[in-house]
DNA sequence: GTCTATAGATCGATAGAC
DNA sequence: GTCTATCGATCTATAGAC
């Protein structure tokens, strides 16, 4: 692998990225079996050997983009700050992130992959769920705790209160994507109308009294 | 398709039998892609030739596997007659059991091969998802509807409280379970502690006061 | 580094004998 | 119905020329 961290803008080695770009368009549309290494090499224009030369084997090739697609996702889950907001809120800013989140095109196709390839690729199943999943749900969680402690709710528990918390806003809508149910995405003002109902619900549930 | 439905007991075709046995195991275990046609007739003790008999294809073969397992789950699910138990009792069992029912080898690797060939076999989608979550989720949305015009419980949708519930008592747990994430699976007693927090908080979100 | 050409293996499906 | 034997297509990976 030749060159490890190339410079921060930098398009050093055009063929590696055209191999890189072509690799993930075609992994992520059809996962790791049906793709093949012919059709990577006619989408990135080079040859078979070509990238041979640049990654060692399918399995090489197929980490590295999925590892690369799993910790891009980073930076759009930190994003979310809940700061000292009101409970009522922090709930619905970031319930409504984590919403829209969940039922967009990458991350979607993305855990499609992840899940379809976790037996033959256990690490990055972890990889998946530590960089998206689990990120999400301990930013939740630090706010819990913080309410917690100041009496203002009634989470003992913060980490499970955030995954079930998350659970509620999701209800079966990611299932029923994943399923490709057709219709299965409900349009903006619904979802704002689901995450209402949740923030409702949960704080009632764990309101101080 | 020789003898469309048999007899109720009968071991009327025992090499048929063989083979759906062994596609059955085959296809759970690996998917639709990774299976070959020559393990299945290799551990159903018959020719390819035989299988190519008694199905059209490979793909006809897969989708009599599959559906029959999701239709297979369907008593699993209807067992869950709520009647009119108080509200703590009526999500106390449902919510053990769908989290039970969630967590056990055989749903659990149905979904992830149902999940693969979603793409390829859009009808299993819709059929697992009816024979599975959906059905659940009405048994839980019928008795939060009674419930509410009977003035105990404030659930003007029934069916969208009724998935929030679901997603609260399962959290991430299918989320890890699926990604292959070690040490996923709760304890019986985690379990119940997990139940209960979510059936607390929930009742506490929607009572009428 | 990059190409063309191909080795070597696997797979779905079928032909033809019994 | 069931078998053996095989076709034809497809795939990963590599050898060898430039």
């Amino acid at each position: 692998m030749p060159r490890g961290a190339a410079g921060a803008d930098a398009p050093p080695l055009p063929k590696r990225d055209a191999i890189l770009e072509a690799a993930a368009k075609i992994f992520m549309d059809q996962g790791f079996g049906p793709a093949s290494m012919d059709e990577v090499a006619r989408l990135a224009g080079v040859s078979k050997a070509t990238i041979y030369s640049h990654f060692d084997s399918k399995q090489a090739l197929f980490g590295a983009i999925i590892t690369g697609r799993c910790t891009a996702m980073i930076p759009l889950i930190e994003a979310a700050a809940l700061g000292d907001q009101p409970p009522a809120d922090a709930l619905r800013t970031i319930g409504r992130q984590f919403l829209d989140l969940l039922m967009s095109q990458g991350p979607l196709a993305l855990y499609r992959v992840v899940l379809s390839e976790a037996g033959r690729f256990p690490e990055l199943g972890r990889t998946f769920y530590e960089s998206g999943p689990s990120l999400v749900a301990n930013a939740l969680a630090d706010y819990l705790a913080r309410q917690h402690e100041l009496g203002v709710l009634e989470t003992p528990r913060p980490r499970v209160s955030a995954e079930q918390f998350f659970g509620m806003v999701l209800g079966q809508i990611h299932v029923r994507l994943m399923l490709g149910i057709s219709d299965a995405a409900p349009d903006p003002a619904e979802r704002a109308r689901l995450v209402e109902l949740a923030v409702g619900t949960f704080l009632n549930g764990v309101a101080r009294r």
